[in-house]
DNA sequence: TTTTTTATTGATATTCATTATCAATAAGAT
DNA sequence: ATCTTATTGATAATGAATATCAATAAAAAA
């Protein structure tokens, strides 16, 4: 069964089409077989990928998809607050599903600002949900703005950069 | 007074030396012209950063100044934690004094999703303070990461593009 | 101070992530 | 089934960031 033939479709179990339509079709967008498949990629897959990872993996089952599609769907994903784009200094950003979007796994990263590495957390206490329900209803109150996600990095030196440099270099 | 002259020096009220070594020196580092310039330059303009921005600041002031010195300096204030490096989506990294360093105005942000405006706050509840203080200690002892700063981005729809886009884009 | 060593600089070539272009295709409307 | 046009894939173009290298100047040594 392949994507690309005439009239083939993915039929993941997480992919309905309900979600579909919100992503790209209540705004007159086209639900396509390259769209299909990215947006079921991000739920099926956990963390942070890169456009050319995300293609890398796609192109397994889906030998006629193009990096230009990858890198169109992912930026109106990002657009659209479905994604969140982030980019951690190693030159080329990351995409992850949004917090708030369903589905989404919610976490926050620690970044070596020595050797780039990145850990992610997902062990939050709930004093930490409070936090951001409360401050997210106030921002939007108080700023007009509608969040649908964040994202917070703790910048530092992991375990090993903090051994190897006493004086940070 | 150029500072590229022989000797030259750039006298801010607070261009300190001791800060200056505290970027450099300890490490081995020299203390240069361009690079005093730099650490200034984050210590006097409020806000971000690009490269290129730096750049055509201070050449104002600094003729002989090179494009590549600048982001070499940038990155190397970041990996030693005096600047933080953020991406907003905009295809260029931005830069801005770490919260942690001596003389940082922390701030959060909220990036529109859509035309990728981003807005400061620095309107911090007491309880926003409370949360970070007790986080990062936490998250220091259980991931042995040393913490000197983070960074608050909270994604969704500023008001012009609330209005424009009843259904998202 | 003068000399020596070598990290840093500025200019520029290069890399590579991302975007723009455009003819061909196919999704959704009629 | 046909029509309209948004989307696709291939690839050319852009541009931020990095690598290269001879010249320079900061810090150490004499």
């Amino acid at each position: 069964m392949n994507i690309n033939k005439k009239n083939a479709r993915l039929n993941f179990s997480c992919c309905r089409e309900g979600r579909l339509r919100g992503c790209f079709n209540r705004s007159g967008g086209r639900i396509t077989g390259p769209r299909r498949a990215i947006v079921d990629f991000f739920h099926h897959e956990k963390g942070h990928f890169t456009a050319e990872e995300v293609f890398a993996k796609l192109a397994l089952r889906y030998p006629g998809l193009g990096i230009a599609t990858v890198y169109r769907t992912l930026s109106a994903l990002s657009s659209s607050g479905v994604l969140n784009r982030f980019d951690f200094g190693e030159g080329k950003a990351k995409y992850e599903l949004s917090d708030g979007h369903e589905g989404g796994s919610h976490h926050h990263h620690l970044v070596c600002s020595n050797c780039g590495k990145i850990m992610e957390y997902y062990d939050f206490m709930d004093e930490e949900r409070d936090f951001f329900n409360k401050i997210e209803k106030t921002l939007s109150n108080r700023h007009n703005f509608l969040i649908k996600g964040h994202s917070l990095h703790f910048y530092g030196f992991c375990e090993k950069c903090k051994k190897e440099n006493r004086e940070v270099k």
